[in-house]
DNA sequence: CCCCCTTCTCAAAACGTTTTAAAAAGCCTG
DNA sequence: CAGGCTTTTTAAAACGTTTTGAGAAGGGGG
């Protein structure tokens, strides 16, 4: 391996010059900045990461815990995110430490990661309601960025959509189309997304279409499964009044209703709306459901640079507070979605 | 943080000796080693790992790949392994980096993965028949240990289950009961220990039994579906003569063989007899299954203390080829399996 | 031509460990 | 107590970067 010597005898020049020269410091030459970058290309020099870190007092790894569901199994969106993150990173000489964990402490695996003394800071995600690890971590001066976003304003770095948008834009949607009896299949409650998602659900509706009862905002996994289960619930009337359009929280459950809905004979979107949040995951195409799907759309790796970004800057010194975004999700109206049907504009409460 | 240097000044000696007592080199005095680990952790010294890394030319990490499935999940067993294999890895003092891979070149990802310079040597697992990632890593001198055993008696370093032990010796069992019929959902095809399984099948069928028709030797995804489905169709007797007995690749496709049978009104092991072999995942209990599953029994993570061992071993320089373990499964027989029904002792060729 | 200022380059120190080569200390033998 | 051996300790080099503080080269104005 050639290091910062070989080529600084090579070309008669120092081993800080050569070292500027490739970190891109403003003070060398810039034919000699040339020079030194075709003779480091030449050798095929590669910087020993131990001694930049040495230097450095980096590692220049960051950490990521996977936690695992009771069934051992992690999301899919999580692969998602990881793998972009892992591009994103890269790019930014950055390596991602990925730990799996299944225990109940949540911010064990953190701390036994801590312990190692090899990371730089922490990429965080699925925050939940009152989540101890942005506390722990602060606490001990441990930079992270949350991918995202805790409702309650946090002094934190994030990188989240506005989740009471999504709820609002949809709802906004379908109440123009005549709908009334909008019913809600959320996310997993534990998680702040989910209640950020129904509380933006209940104001929409509270606004436009009157008060939703109980019954008719559920949570579950993010599954087909999930989403036909209560469709076929609701959608039989067994359980009260009929909803003429239901929201998703994600696409796979939409395919569900959707499933629900052909194998009770509705049409869609003659007898029921369906939309959903997109998050993008690259095996789920909701333009090729049929009828294709209205949805909110925000890719879930979009958020992968900026966390990236975020993170080496606040790595760099910058103040969290500053390194914080919320985008919303655009709204991507398709077949799936459509004027109420004649006769069903009351509202949940009058029936 | 406190450095050697700073012990070396408090106790009066030289950072070599304080280096060295540390690491429990053998020329250091008892006593002066005694004073040394007092003061190291009275100043609660932790070992800078970049200096260490400099200083010894090791990262002190080891990469493992996830390798996704289509719809972007990955397998249980993985993330069981990995737990395991994290904690034992930690305990020799070396870190785990974890990547996750969703391409169609199986070397790419730790091409990718080496580029970033990181790493001492991999874990490799889920071998395929013709495996291109060892001659690829071994080219490169790369240090690496196998999960699994390819079955052509390679030249490094791995540890496996004797899979066509664990086919034999379930069949063993089996015929001794006087069953002939006997039926074999494997793993999926294209990995090399379900290769292994299905030739340890047909061996000791065709010794023991009589060979087996193609349509009862069937693969799929370790699910409890792949079993149900499976199951059902051969039970039926609409592919033909009825398994008396079904030879099964995981617990959680047991699972769904043993429900089959219930929705099919079969007892078992009256009418059928059932048995797989068991990974030992955590939160699978076949003991508990009813009836109690037959297995043959290798519990995954049991290979992640030797596999960790062996990777020391050989980033310390041992030679690969004496770094291979092959264990085999022990059989625990319970309820599921039991004697051939009266009449249906005739092989499959017969019929 | 001198001086000053800017632009560029350099030698050396620093990061904290491990390892080498050698010296010091301790012990025994004769 | 000299000599030789073993045990213990040491100073210094090495690992390959980054960074500091200073000096050299280059250019322009007086």
């Amino acid at each position: 391996m050639a290091t910062l010597k070989d080529i600084s005898v090579e070309l008669g020049l120092s081993v800080a010059t050569v070292s500027r020269a490739l970190n891109g410091f403003p003070e060398v030459g810039a034919k000699t900045r040339a020079r030194v970058q075709a003779a480091a290309a030449r050798l095929g020099y590669r910087p020993n990461r131990s001694a930049q870190r040495l230097a450095t007092g980096r590692s220049g790894v960051v950490g990521m815990i996977v936690k695992l569901r009771a069934d051992m199994s992690a999301d899919q969106t999580f692969f998602d995110v990881v793998t972009s993150l892992t591009a994103e990173l890269s790019a930014r000489d950055l390596d991602l430490v990925l730990s799996v964990d299944q225990g109940d402490d949540p911010v064990a695996p953190y701390k036994r990661m801590l312990e190692r003394d090899l990371l730089d800071g922490f990429v965080l995600n699925a925050p939940v309601p009152g989540d101890p690890r942005p506390g722990f971590l602060a606490e001990r001066g441990v930079p992270f960025v949350m991918h995202g976003q805790a409702h309650d304003a946090p002094d934190y770095a994030f990188y989240g959509i506005d989740n009471a948008a999504v709820s609002a834009d949809a709802i906004a949607l379908l109440t123009t189309l005549g709908h009334r009896r909008i019913a809600l299949i959320n996310g997993e409650a534990r998680f702040a997304f989910a209640a950020e998602r129904a509380a933006g659900f209940h104001a929409a509706m509270a606004a436009q279409a009157g008060p939703v009862p109980q019954g008719f905002v559920a949570d579950g996994p993010p599954t087909e499964n999930t989403g036909y289960t209560l469709a076929l619930s609701w959608l039989s009337g067994r359980a009260g009044p009929r909803p003429t359009a239901i929201l998703c929280a994600t696409t796979p459950v939409a395919a569900g209703v959707l499933r629900a809905a052909r194998d009770l004979g509705l049409s869609v979107p003659g007898d029921l709306s369906v939309a959903a949040h997109d998050d993008a995951l690259p095996n789920i195409r909701p333009a090729h459901f049929t009828p294709a799907l209205t949805v909110t759309h925000a890719p879930m790796r979009d958020a992968c640079a900026p966390l990236a970004q975020m993170l080496i800057d606040h790595l760099n010194g910058a103040p969290p507070a500053r390194l914080q975004t919320v985008i919303r999700a655009g709204l991507i109206v398709r077949a799936s979605s459509g004027p109420v049907p004649k006769g069903e504009e009351t509202p949940w409460q009058t029936t």
